[in-house]
DNA sequence: CGCCAACCTGACCAACTGGTCAAGTAACGA
DNA sequence: TCGTTACTTGACCAGTTGGTCAGGTTGGCG
């Protein structure tokens, strides 16, 4: 018998196959492409599986649930999501550091478009899966870095505004170019011009933030 | 026999009855709230008909499809949604129209962020219903009122900034609160707080975007 | 009151969905 | 080379889903 599979993330047994990192690398691709189009309910497996170029039982052989390959997938994203704000150094430079932190989440968006819009999907579904992340650790990261910001603005180097809404603002501004990619290919009417876009999304943003928070006129 | 009905928006009969009125509404509502949470392939009509209090046959009684019911919906949704770039009024003051548009759009968010979520949903699956809107009318309106920003700009009246990104930022902005409310409810820590919240919200965001646009340092 | 169209429903169906299983094939160390 | 284990699959199953239909009930108007 042969049952030391589903490593989902649970089981304490041997170093994975070289077919087995390469079929889980196929299926979380695939499983995040059609989780982020379709959300949970949405999507398929029998979709997931043929875009990882594979069968069904297959699939099912690697993860033994769609919610298996959803949470897979879910947790590798929420991870990398959270860095840039984790980086966010309290002694480092306010202008510097809040503008890097905005470049940090505009190229997570650019380059990973697609867990973008997984996560939006998770979100907008209400959360089912993450929510005890959002109240818990997320909710404990974003009380601290806004705590250093309300330093910064208690030692006058920028703006007075709501830490927790400048937050939410720099999320909803840099998500947005992902989320809502479609929507503004099709407004600008260029839908190859990604880096262009990207870089006079940047610059504006950049100078509205910037001039926003730190133009002195607290 | 009886074939008057399916009034989705093309028969050119006679006006509805008081029921036929009643039970469109409570459809709309459903469905707007089901097709927000789950998105057009994750929604189910069933689900759809339970919430409308009704059965399953006599919810497709009055639309002959869960197609039909989810275009009749974002249809709707979507002429509401471009209402506050309409109005953006080119003869007004500069600072005072920009002002009032986002203003407007968080009102917007805050009164019916189901709408929102629905039309999130539409755009992350791709807005396989409404590219052509996107791409025609949406895109024409956007440029028009580009043309006005733009125009503002080279006044000298506001900072200069990519008009399309701009708007863009405060789509973004507004849209995030009724999109991600669960999340952000979650860091927050309080659920009931929406008031609050949407002050608070409608202060930063004020802030930011006017000392960002209008602090004169171009 | 009587009639007709509007309204409503349980029962049904074919297609799809998540998931299982027995059995077959490929990889690879001894 | 051979046996064990990892890998793969077609066929299948039970539950769900979008949608139909024949027939029953109700509202309102003459």
């Amino acid at each position: 018998m042969s049952d030391v599979l589903n490593n989902t993330s649970e089981n304490p047994e041997k170093k994975p196959t070289r077919i087995q990192a390469e079929n889980q690398r196929k299926i979380g691709e695939a499983a995040l492409e059609t989780f982020a189009e379709f959300g949970f309910r949405g999507a398929t497996i029998d979709v997931i599986a043929t875009r990882a170029g594979m069968s069904k039982p297959n699939m099912l052989y690697y993860y033994k649930s769609k919610k298996d390959i959803y949470l897979a997938v879910l947790e590798q994203t929420l991870k990398d999501w959270l860095t840039p704000l984790v980086e966010l150094d309290p002694a480092g430079d306010p202008q510097e550091e809040i503008s890097s932190y905005i470049r940090r989440k505009l190229e997570l968006s650019r380059q990973h478009p697609k867990a973008s819009r997984l996560f939006a999907q998770e979100i907008l579904n209400g959360a089912p899966h993450i929510q005890p992340v959002l109240s818990g650790s997320l909710k404990e990261l974003v009380e601290r870095k806004c705590a250093v910001i309300q330093g910064w603005i208690d030692e006058g180097k920028m703006a007075r505004v709501d830490p927790v809404h400048l937050v939410f603002m720099i999320w909803a501004t840099t998500q947005h170019y992902a989320d809502f990619q479609v929507q503004i290919e099709a407004v600008m009417g260029r839908a190859g011009a990604g880096p262009t876009i990207a870089k006079e999304a940047e610059k504006t943003l950049m100078s509205v933030f910037i001039s926003g928070l730190f133009s002195g006129d607290t």
